[in-house]
RNA sequence: GGUGGAGUGGCCGAGAGGCGAGGCAGCGGCCUGCAAAGCCGCGUACACGGGUUCAAAUCCCGUCUCCACCUCCA
């Protein structure tokens, strides 16, 4: 049994590209882990209080409830679209208030962290490890100036925040207030997995300043917390981070109405977990174009031949998902398995071209690609419905030509190329956006 | 200022001392009534300058450029 923790969405705006790279890429690990025998308990938070949701609700006069449900059903509905496995348990961090309490009571109890003025505070200083994981050394930091009052080090962070009025706010013996983003994934991280679990996982850009705390938090209190850190490199677009805004050009769900999600998940795929990604519209169509190939095959052989998922994988395959996960070579054995798979139907040898099918949908299902999976049977068919009247449509313009009446063919086949046209447009305006 | 990472052929993207991952695009060929699809073939790339080594994209030293983090960001 593997036990892994995984930081979730902060629900306060829809995904975006790189909060999907994310949850892609642990999917993979999960599904990988499953592959060699493993059973993996995931835990997966949802941080559903936090300044910016309470911003959000504010400014939009909506209760903060309201905010975070809406887009918690973004993520899932996004989640899902792409394939991703769902959790084991998937823990919202207002529904953890009191164990969030009682870690932060033991933690005051052994000094490792203090009250001021209705805040609970962490104490840096109290906790020699502090920047381990990072590299961060105290000296270096820098130190922001602003609500520093009542913190007896800059570098200590809030456990637990007194509520301002008008905030929504829960009762512990500090006053009312919300516990600190840090402490949520410690406390229910505890209580899912228990004081020590295998694999924290996460974006790298949570190694500072979070998961930095949160080990600082959990083994202050004496849990030995997680065994292996991996973080999953950034996505950037334009050669910038992709920031969070309500209105994201990059929000996922708005690049699935032109993206096919399957597509989407094959390029985030491709690369190494950890190598950073520049997101552009080429570099999807690219990786569209490389899946869609691997799809015809699987297709036309099941059409054929007929097909069922194969399970055994080619040793070049496991060998390179074991190391450290690398997709990228692994995909490089889909691609020679394809290959073959094609020259097998061309020489007629089905039985091979049989075998290279089962092969390929193995592999593919270890990555969350296998395109006749249940998850992607829906757009499947939306595209046999659209490849059936083309072939009808040309067919008809076919046949008034050999009629002789070429004016009608020809009318035909430009209103074919037209809806053509007219599709490949859609799909390239809204990635350009 | 500190910390972590990156720079690979037209493009995307692995690799990390010796055999040119793979894909996309391009070119040539085969197949096909044409086309599409498919198959076969075609590339001496590793930011720059030094060094180590029989051998460097890979190790060492230096330089440049870029990104992320040091803000409740995947």
């Amino acid at each position: 049994m593997v036990s892994i923790y995984l930081c979730g969405p902060t629900v306060v705006v829809p995904p975006h590209v790189g909060q999907i790279r994310s949850q892609v890429s642990f999917d993979i690990l999960h599904r990988w882990l499953r592959t060699k025998g493993y059973k993996v308990l995931l835990c997966r938070n949802v941080t559903d209080i936090e300044d910016k949701i309470i911003g959000r609700s504010l400014s939009e006069g909506k209760p903060w409830w309201r905010i975070t449900d809406l887009v918690y059903r973004s993520f899932a509905r996004t989640y899902a679209a792409l394939g991703c496995l769902p959790p084991s348990v998937e823990p919202r961090a207002t529904g953890h208030i009191p164990e969030m309490i009682e870690m932060i009571e033991e933690l005051v109890a052994a000094g490792h962290a203090y009250e001021s003025d209705g805040n609970v505070y962490f104490s840096v200083d109290s906790y020699a490890d502090y920047g381990s994981l990072s590299g961060q050394q105290a000296k270096h930091m820098r130190i922001t100036e602003e609500n520093e009052r009542g913190k007896r080090d800059p570098r200590d962070f809030a456990l637990w925040k007194r509520a301002k009025p008008g905030e929504p706010f829960w009762t512990a013996p500090w006053g009312e207030g919300r516990p600190g983003w840090h402490l949520e994934c410690s406390a229910m991280a505890r209580k899912y997995l228990g004081t020590e679990f295998d694999i924290h996982g996460g974006g790298a850009n949570l190694i500072f300043p979070h998961h930095e705390n949160e080990i600082a938090q959990s083994r202050a209190a004496g849990d030995s917390f997680a065994r292996f850190w991996l973080h999953n490199g950034p996505v950037t677009h334009r050669g910038e981070k992709i920031r969070k805004h309500v209105r994201n050009p990059l929000a996922v769900p708005a690049l699935l109405d032109r993206i096919r999600p399957v597509e989407l998940r094959y390029y985030l795929a491709a690369a190494h977990y950890r190598s950073p990604m520049e997101f552009s519209v080429e570099a999807v169509e690219e990786a569209a174009t490389a899946y869609r190939r691997i799809e015809r095959f699987v297709f036309r052989v099941a059409s054929e031949l007929g097909s069922e998922p194969g399970s055994a994988l080619p040793i070049q395959f496991s060998e390179a998902m074991d190391h450290d996960l690398n997709v990228s070579q692994a995909l490089s054995a889909v691609h020679a398995a394809v290959g073959e798979g094609n020259a097998a139907l061309g020489s007629g040898d089905v039985e091979m071209a049989a075998a290279k099918c089962r092969s390929v949908r193995a592999m593919l299902n270890v990555l969350g690609l296998d395109p006749m999976s249940e998850n992607w049977a829906r757009e499947t068919h939306l595209q046999d419905v659209e490849g059936a009247v083309l072939r009808v449509a040309r067919n008809l313009a076919a046949a008034s030509a050999a009629q002789g009446d070429h004016e009608r063919a020809r009318v035909m086949e430009l209103q074919i190329d037209m809806a053509l046209r007219k599709r490949r447009q859609i799909k390239h305006s809204a990635l350009i956006r």
